[in-house]
DNA sequence: ATCATATAAATCGTGCGCGATATGGTCGCA
DNA sequence: TGCGACCATATCGCGCACGATTTATATGAT
């Protein structure tokens, strides 16, 4: 029997994936700097400019982030006047989160902020689409229960 | 003129690759406990395993770390008895990482691990290959300077 | 009405990851 | 010989990310 030869970690998509994950955090992070928010802060921001008023948990869902994580990450975001954080009258278990004009008004940048992602990224729109969509669908069966 | 339409986090690429890297870690956590290993030592024991006697340097060059981060995390593998850390003689302000017999022999849970992984992905070999030169690429481009 | 179960967030401890800085070693050049 | 520039690693503080646990609220069955 021959054994497979042992992948070196060029080859390892997991370390493909890992690696570009660092790399677009360093280009963003520059930019994210003047807006005074991190990374896993603007994912959290995108998702209220989608939707205003949604709970922890369905940001969560949308991140698939923990309350453990995202509990501390929203109070920064409240420290910092983009957002409020209630509990919702009708469910007391439920906290509520509602950007503030200062966080509305942020969504502003995000024009400028995608064009210097797509040029520093060296594709096309189409490519970058196709991309997004092969490893979305990775990410999606690799969440598949065993 | 008109205005693109705002992205929604799922047209994002970087938002697939950040939350694909997080399904990886996943994937990996069962199998690397049962190891002993973290995600990222794991990474660090791969490169390790194509070459011993590296230095830290080498490793951050490979993984595209820092010093701040790769310093712990050798340590605690040091402190599992998978490698020692050593000052170079020739140059002491070199840190030569050697595997011990136990880091090297770890090396045999690869083949069942890649396995693992593969399957997860539900993709081929080819596929996997594929995609993964795609997104290297994407991230080298990344890393260019501005 | 009561109590068991379930659910949403929050809290805690550990490890990763970075930027800024510190420490100590090397090398070239006066 | 000694000093200044550079270099490799280490240290520190902050924020992210998780699993395990806790707290508070809601729901359902009897």
């Amino acid at each position: 029997m021959m054994d497979m030869p042992a992948p070196s970690l060029d080859d390892m998509l997991c370390f493909a994936v890992y690696s570009a994950n660092h790399a677009f955090n360093r280009v963003y992070k520059p930019m994210l700097d003047r807006l005074g928010l991190t990374y896993p802060q603007f994912l959290a921001m995108m998702c209220l400019w989608q939707q205003d008023g949604q709970t922890v948990g369905q940001i969560g869902d949308r991140l698939f982030l923990e309350s453990s994580t995202l509990t501390p990450l929203l109070k920064r975001l409240e420290a910092q006047g983009l957002l409020t954080r209630r509990r919702d009258h009708t469910d007391e278990r439920v906290v509520r989160l509602h950007l503030t004009p200062a966080g509305l008004a942020m969504r502003d940048s995000l024009p400028e902020l995608q064009a210097c992602i797509l040029e520093a990224s060296g594709m096309t729109l189409e490519g970058m689409g196709d991309l997004t969509r092969q490893v979305a669908a990775l990410r999606d069966h690799l969440r598949l229960p065993a």
